[in-house]
DNA sequence: ATTAAAATATGATTTACATCAGTTTTTTTT
DNA sequence: AAAAAAAACTGATGTAAATCATATTTTAAT
């Protein structure tokens, strides 16, 4: 038997803390040359096919990092605060950024200049070493969702992205959902009416609870049942 | 109108030569702690889930990285000589190989250990930076199969695979087919009788040329539009 | 407060694709 | 060279999930 149990997850364990590895100097350089603006709710961070010039790191709030399609986007991850996004702008073949970013709540995001943050990298091989890993992580990650969306059917699809908000994002068994339908949609690669059919599926059968914005899981084991099962 | 023109491929543009940023002194290291192993056609190279203590360099051969699911494989890429493996048995959360290799021809790959990698990764600033960009290829290359295989129908999927071994593995309109249909299907996460009935329309169309393991894309401009529809 | 506009919800219909069950061809083994 | 096994192929059938059409509720705007 194959070792199947890779994470679908959506976003990540651990919070980044790369910059600690950062020399005084090294932090001052970054302090003075980034700088730090605020998003309201629904406000775009950034936009796919656009010039990336900068590193983004989320300081407060939430915000959803997806792919533009022709007919319908894809949601590759919801990101919380301390985490780096748009590494993807070191990488010299291509400087415009491979996905678009916005926000769900109200969020203040650091833009480091690609070119401090290159000489950094150059500089500190601890640094380096630590971005090595944050990509790794979101590898890891990708991979598991990539068996997720191909593999499974909805009710495994659906039943994997409700853990995870669960579980990474919102740390309770009961949250308030700042994503619509659509957006569950755009994560789990289905349409929004097999969203809300599969969602009333959970709430018939007591496995989830909800009441407009808000969702509890009342049966985990029987979720991560349905998420096994596929 | 968002940029959708991701790239959707399998394999990887420029080959890998980040060895060339060492010192003498450090290709020696990896000359001597490194081992050189060859395998014959269809061998298994690694095993996803097993213990990962060292980085795969391809010096000679094609392969095949996958993912095991419960029911089916998925292939994340076909990958020739010069490229770099296994790197995130770099990240320290997970010790374990996140897929499977193994060979479609015979392949010579060299295992270096990855306390010597992570070594190289310390003290050398510029290997680490491009190791950076090769996770960033591979990350590029990741979202846009993401979108081919969950938004695009059969036909456009296929077509996605067929351009790009001819563009990136073989170089070549006409090649002759290592992997079997069950291997495109477990490229194009479809089942293997539809990978036969849509190569055999492709066929019907005159937009390929099939037989037995030879394969010639007659009509490019075609494929590349079924490709764009999806 | 009233209107407009999204977002959510639900049933009926369609379809793209998988599954199944079989045959033929190719490859491998003896 | 013959036998066995794997891979390739074909048609018939079933179904998961999208699409369409329409109603209701919630949110946003005037």
């Amino acid at each position: 038997m194959p070792n199947t149990n890779t994470d679908t997850c959506v976003s990540f364990v651990y919070e980044v803390s790369c910059f600690d590895l950062l020399t005084d100097s090294e932090k001052e350089m970054i302090d003075k040359t980034s700088v730090l603006v605020n998003y309201k709710k629904g406000e775009t961070i950034c936009k796919q096919g656009s010039f990336a010039s900068h590193i983004m790191y989320i300081e407060k709030g939430l915000v959803k990092v997806y792919l533009e399609g022709s007919i319908k986007n894809l949601i590759l991850t919801i990101t919380p605060k301390h985490n780096l996004l748009g590494l993807q702008a070191l990488y010299e073949g291509n400087n415009t950024f491979l996905y678009s970013i916005s926000t769900y709540t109200e969020s203040s995001v650091r833009l480091i200049d690609v070119q401090v943050f290159k000489k950094l990298l150059r500089q500190n091989p601890a640094f380096g070493f630590r971005v090595i890993n944050i990509l790794n992580e979101s590898t890891a990650q990708s991979y598991g969702r990539f068996l997720s969306l191909t593999q499974k059917q909805l009710h495994g699809r659906l039943a994997d992205i409700l853990l995870c908000l669960s579980r990474r994002i919102f740390k309770s068994d009961a949250f308030d959902l700042p994503l619509s339908r659509s957006d569950l949609s755009d994560l789990t690669s289905m349409s929004t009416e097999s969203v809300i059919r599969i969602m009333k599926d959970f709430k018939d059968d007591g496995i989830i609870e909800i009441n407009n914005k808000s969702v509890a899981l009342l049966d985990i084991p029987r979720l991560t049942r349905i998420s096994e099962k596929g």
